[in-house]
DNA sequence: ACCTCGACGTTATACGTAAAACCTCGGATG
DNA sequence: CATCCGAGGTTTTACGTATAACGTCGAGGT
């Protein structure tokens, strides 16, 4: 139990190791950037070393960064890090980020559509570039210095002027998904939607409606709602609680939205699948943990934040970043089935 | 479309604003430092803000970091941020930092037990303090460099140097789980427990013992699984397979765990909550999205990040850090019953 | 008329690092 | 023997900021 009003011993330089080694600063900064060889003798670089290990020295980043004008660190902006896709991400690119000695740093936006007021200056980090995920590109560029590079997650390719595009391909899944129910029989389907308003959802819509527009008798009814269960269960219950003909397959733009709609088909004395069949979106744990296991898309989460970062170390070292988007994944489980035999044609 | 491959414009610095204001250096930086009541004429100070508002100048933070030998930047360390709860961990701690200019970055660590061998380092920013949650403190002080102020979260009190601790209430939290079921009439019980090892785990098992044994014939079985649906599934089926008088309660040491006792007990043909009572732990968006819903206990994850985060910026004041354990919260949904007929006294 | 004293700024400096530019000296070279 | 050269360093500078220390100038007191 030490004194813990002691004024925290000042760290060790650079100057300090120097001065234990008997050289100057410049060589140990030398030795310890590694860029000694035919500038020092190893016999003196180990020697540097070794005080610089005994003195427990750590180089003060601030100094770096202020030298190097560059700080490794990139900017990661997400909607929420409590929905898991996002905090999936995050690990993907903070996983490459640390194999290239980069560190990243979050700005979490509380509501879906981004950051309303604050700059990014509110991260308190000097940064080197930013991706951003599933945003709208305005409220991005409100943030956005412009003097970064910017890489963009999920979002509309078109019209920004990001140096790099990570997308999934979110019409792909949205299409397998949709053909999978109409192959099962079902025709009367409901589109439970995000309220959210960015690209990714409306590429949702659009390929849902035109799957299923390729099929002359089928109807799909679009009903939006908030990301979380309870919303979700709301919604589903209104759609479900139609006079005339029920719809038998509700398409949701997410596993939690799913969730919900499955809670509101016990709810409605409905059985998932027999009676009404159920799809997510993003192949969360949540699929796995409800029952039925849920027919979803797999969406590589880890691979988008891990394209991302590479895509901004590219642009940050010249390179072209590769472009291309993540393919996606129908996954079949307990939550489709045939329609009930009362309302196949 | 502008030529990618342009240098960046240098960012305009103090001087550049001096310069186009006509004063020095100096006077832009007190004047933007707010610290000119009575040192720069109000004239001067509104002339130097518009013209930095005009270039559109932002304090480099390397260089201020620098100079002040602070970074307002606190260390984050967190065993997965896809576990909601420590998602919900960090946004309460960013909420509070943002509010006091402070920044925070996380340090993930793949395992549940802390990371094994880069240093905070990696981190890759200059940091005033540490925020550890749940974490064996061994592993920490590997990592710790001992110079830095350390908040731990949901950690054992002893027996480290922290500056300060957030803990949860959670011996009361398993307590009230454990009398409530005992209150509805279960006396053979599962404790499914988490294999990570960390204090906050101990104390759950303890705990459930301890309420436990102070009813004669309560007896309780541990089994531990990693924290997934599926390890917590399979450990179930084994704990429930057994010959003889089946457990008639299951506690869980996550909801997560929960979720995979419940399709432990549908796989065997037994309702929940009719023929067995599951508990979670931590109220987590799964919690409500299984069903049924699962009797649970509330944590305050948010609150443990703010609190967090309000100890470490009081330490770094030299104000000392209000101590305290947060209360949490059985919150009883339909995952639990009285015990089958054919299993009462 | 001289000193004092705020009000208003300015000059100078330090933070710790990286790296360009510069020394020094012993041996190989012409 | 003068010269070049490379190995093995050192000296110096710059990064952009915050702030301590130091002017300057006009008004007010004596």
């Amino acid at each position: 139990m030490t004194d813990p009003h002691q004024p925290a011993p000042p760290r060790p330089t650079s100057r300090d190791v120097a001065r234990a080694a008997g050289v100057s600063q410049a060589t140990v900064s030398l030795v310890l950037g590694g860029k000694w060889p035919g500038r020092v003798s190893e016999a003196t670089a180990q020697r540097v070393r070794d005080h610089a290990a005994e003195l427990g020295y750590r180089p003060n980043l601030a100094a770096r960064n202020l030298r190097l004008g560059r700080t490794r660190t990139a900017l990661l902006v997400v909607p929420a890090l409590t929905n898991e896709f996002f905090a999936r991400v995050y690990t993907g690119a903070a996983a490459v980020a640390a194999e290239h000695d980069f560190g990243v740093v979050l700005y979490p936006s509380p509501d879906g559509t981004g950051p309303a007021r604050a700059p990014f200056a509110s991260a308190r980090a000097a940064l080197d570039g930013v991706i951003a995920s599933s945003m709208a590109s305005d409220a991005l560029s409100a943030l956005h210095g412009a003097d970064l590079p910017l890489v963009m997650l999920d979002s509309d390719p078109a019209g920004t002027d990001a140096a790099a595009h990570v997308n999934l391909d979110i019409a792909d899944g949205m299409r397998q998904v949709t053909e999978h129910l109409l192959g099962l029989g079902h025709r009367r389907f409901v589109h439970l939607a995000s309220a959210v308003d960015t690209w990714t959802f409306a590429v949702r819509a659009q390929s849902v409606r035109e799957a299923a527009g390729r099929v002359p008798d089928a109807t799909v009814r679009t009903v939006r709602a908030p990301l979380d269960v309870r919303a979700g269960r709301e919604a589903a219950e209104q759609a479900l609680a139609v006079t005339g003909e029920r719809p038998t397959a509700i398409v949701c733009d997410d596993d939690i939205l799913a969730a919900g709609a499955c809670k509101a088909a016990r709810r409605l004395g409905l059985r998932v699948p027999d009676d009404l069949s159920v799809t997510g979106f993003d192949d969360l744990a949540l699929a796995t943990a409800v029952e039925p296991e849920l027919t979803t898309v797999r969406l590589p989460a880890e691979q988008v934040g891990e394209r991302g970062m590479e895509a901004l170390l590219a642009v940050l070292e010249g390179r072209p970043a590769e472009p291309g988007s993540l393919p996606v994944r129908l996954v079949v489980r307990g939550s489709t089935a045939p329609p009930p035999a009362a309302s196949r044609t």
